[in-house]
Order: C-alpha cells, then structure tokens, then sequence
RNA sequence: GUCCCGUUAGCUCAGCUGGUAGAGCAUCUCACUUUUAAUGAGGAUGCCGAUGGUUCGAAUCCAUCACGGGACACCA
C-alpha cells in the first residue's frame, strides 16, 4: 500500500493510504495469536502455521540447518569428498534393519530404499577416494517413536589410511567446531539432565558392563551366566544368542542410558559388528566404538573390514543367522561388495552420526519429530478412502 | 504389537453424577483511533473424531474403529 504519513488529532503517527494492492488469497483465519497452536498432531501435519505461528519452531530449523551446512563445511574443509550414492538399492545393505521395498517397472525388479549407503561409500575408497562423505536420507521400515522416524538423515564418511582411533579423535573435533560456531556453551541442558561436551571419556565395552553397567566381571564374558543373569532380572533373553549378542544384550540393558556425557564406547563383539575390522589382539573384538550422549547412541564407527576373504564369511554367518536364528533383519550378502574389496581397499575408517539425534541434543527436543519439518504421520481418511472401505464391506 | 491418555466453534479450552452446547481469542458489522495478545457495542459460527448399542432422552454411559500423544516392546 502507499500513502502519505499524517499525525491524528490524538497525535498517533498514521499513513493515510492513497493506494492498497492485495498480494495474495488468505481465505483461512490464522490461530489465535496469544495461544498459538499446541496440538502436535495440527502441528506436524499444517507445519505451515506451526512455522507462522511458533518462532521457538523457526529457531529449531534455523538449527538444524546450520548444523547441516557446518557438518558440510566442517569434513570438506578436512579434504574430504562430498559424494551422492543410489537411494535404490538390490540388496539392502549397510545396516541390520527392515527395509522399504519397492518396484521398477521397467527392469521388472524389486528394489529397497537404503537403510545406509556405507557399502556404496566403501567401493569409492577402492575406487581411489580416499575421503568421502554423504549426508542424505536412510529409510528404515521399522517402529516410529520419539527417536525413529522411518526416513532420517545421517552422514556418513569414511577416511583411507585411518583407523578408528583418528575417528575418535576427528569427532571430538568435530563437536568442538559445531558448538564454537554456533556459538553454544560446552554445558548443554538435555531435558532434566547436564551435559558436558568438554567431557569425551573411552571405554570399552566389556570394561563398561561392569564399571559402568554393575555386572560382575566373570558373567559379563560367559555365555551360560550372562543368560541366567538376564532372567533373574527378567529381562526377556533368546537363548539363541552367542556370547557378543548377550553383551549387547547387556549394554543395552544397564549401561547404554547411563551414559550422559559424550563416552566412546569401545572394542565390540565381532558377532554384533559385521562390517568392522578384528582387533589384532584379539580377534573375537573389532576396532570399533559408538558414541552415546545422554544415553542415546549419536554415532557408530570402526576401522573397516577390508579383507574380503573375512568379510564374505561374515555374510554368510549372517545369513545363516537370518535362516536358523530368525533374525530377520541380518546382512543379506553383497557380491559385488566381495567383489569390490577383492581389489584392494586400503585400510579405511568409517563413521555414521545420526544428525536428527544431533539436533535433538542441540536444541534440547525431545522428539525426532520436533527436528523434522514434516515428520511421518499416518494420512487422515479421506471421503474416497472411506467409501472404498464400506464398498468392501 | 501391547498398555494408558486424548479427540467439543478457525485457535486455546470448559461442560460434575445422561435432559438435548458454552467461554476467551480470532472472524463479521458499527463506533473509536488512545497499537505492541487483550477499546466498546452488537452479530454469525458447531454432523461434540466415526460407527453401533443402552435409554423416553447420549457430547456425557458401553463396545468397536480412526487419528494423535506417552510408556513399553522391537529397533540403532
């Protein structure tokens, strides 16, 4: 609109408007202004007015944004290559976890939307990349709840001629450049809880079941003790199980949520890590960590497997998993995988973090859903949904 | 998948032990021109989530379903 100011006889500073132009429709009335919208549900499906109407909600994503271009910024400053790999997958690979499937018509074949892109990312470190990173989506058919949505975005890179150790190393690093830049103090509030980004503590995983977790030392290592020691707590145990199973059963149990600062947690089973490199002294270990933060896993990480005589047989003890323990959502064998590694991988690290997570920590939410502009929701029925379904009836 | 809770006007909510729907804000009209959610007066607004049942009578009681939230289970 355009006019010329005038002052009113109470001497209220005014426009007189000459001319008014309407730039758009606004056939709907906006909420309320001094409640706002809270229903989460009309908040997650209308994210428009959640966005018009919430300035805390704007915040949130003004933050996840400068994550995920700090995230950017951070590993290309570090030398590594920024790469797009297939989001449609033969074999879902990667990750143990259920996958999306879906079709193509013109091959006539089934694909899977990726649960991870790590084996992708691996044939590029064969290929001569020797540092590549991707932040994109996985998509997981699995339970929804205040930490899983079925598409979330992690990055995942992956570092020749480093070892778990440097990825420790570069993390720490990495949480430093985050929180200078976006200029947050190193003690964060999580809910009830403190949480102290100066503090990175290691431990292994063995060690941590019984400092941290309370298990005495001689069951934490015996397969038979672990499963009578679950059961007198009443927790729900396969007996199927082999001995790294149970210790992740064990973690899981009494240590996992105990972890409030950032703690590396080390040296885990082979069984429960299929992908990763055996320790060299011992063997029955893999050089790997995960990282938990306010007892909730951000990222997982090894010195990769890169043996493929190795790698194969690890296949194929998840498949026989699949077939004879009913875990379904063991690693289904990748040839070209093997076949990847059969020329050579140099020895590589590799590193997933769960940005969705992350950003939960950053800006102290608590629901996956509150980090994503348009979380998964069931649709709402619609007229035509609602008549096929009498039809049937 | 299981359990608990919720679903009433555009929004935020009230509606006790069943008698047939309310407030505030928003909207509209008029007045005012003193704004920073909140001037005054007046008006309109609801398949009370859906279906079925109990009852003379259901927003209220019961059952089933849908959607959402939380917890657990599953899972990274």
């Amino acid at each position: 609109m355009s006019g010329f100011p005038f002052v009113t006889n109470k001497g209220e500073l005014s426009l007189h408007v000459g001319t008014i132009k309407i730039l758009t429709k606004s056939l709907s009335p906006l909420p309320e202004k001094f409640h706002g919208i809270t229903d989460k549900e009309l908040r997650y499906r209308q994210r428009y007015l959640d966005l018009i109407m919430n300035a805390d909600v704007r915040r949130t994503f003004h933050m996840r944004s400068k994550v995920i271009s700090l995230t950017r910024r951070f590993f290309e400053d570090k030398g590594f290559l920024e790469v797009e790999t297939p989001m449609m997958h033969p074999i879902a690979g990667g990750a143990n976890a259920k996958p999306f499937v879906t079709h193509h018509n013109a091959l006539s074949i089934d694909r899977y939307l990726r649960i991870a892109p790590e084996l992708y990312l691996k044939r590029l470190i064969v290929g001569g990349f020797e540092a590549v990173f991707e932040i994109n989506r996985n998509f997981r058919n699995e339970g929804m709840d205040a930490t899983h949505n079925p598409e979330f975005t992690s990055i995942e890179f992956y570092w020749a001629y480093k070892t778990y150790k440097d990825l420790i190393e570069i993390t720490k690093d990495y949480f430093a450049y985050l929180f200078e830049h976006l200029d947050l103090p190193t003690v964060l509030p999580y809910g009830d809880i403190e949480v102290d980004y100066s503090q990175f503590t290691e431990i292994p995983l063995i060690e941590s079941l019984t400092t941290i977790g309370g298990v005495p030392a001689d069951i934490a290592v015996d397969k038979e003790k672990i499963i009578a020691y679950l059961k007198a707590a009443h927790v729900d145990v396969n007996v199927a199980m082999n001995l790294g199973q149970l210790q992740g059963e064990l973690f899981d149990e009494y240590v996992e949520e105990k972890l409030i600062n950032p703690t590396f947690i080390t040296m885990y089973p082979v069984e429960i890590s299929p992908l990763a490199r055996r320790n060299d002294e011992n063997p029955e270990l893999t050089d790997r960590f995960e990282l938990f933060i306010a007892g909730r896993e951000i990222a997982n990480a090894f010195s990769e497997l890169n043996d493929p005589l190795d790698q194969k047989e690890r296949f194929e003890g998840q498949m026989a998993a699949k077939e004879c323990g009913g875990d379904d959502e063991a690693h289904e064998m990748d040839a070209d995988f093997i076949n990847a590694l059969s020329y050579g991988m140099a020895p590589t690290a590799g590193q997933g973090i769960g940005m969705d997570r992350l950003v939960m920590l950053l800006t102290n939410e608590h629901s996956i859903r509150d980090v994503l502009l348009f979380p998964a929701m069931k649709p709402l029925p619609t007229e035509c949904q609602a008549d096929e379904e009498t039809e049937e009836k």
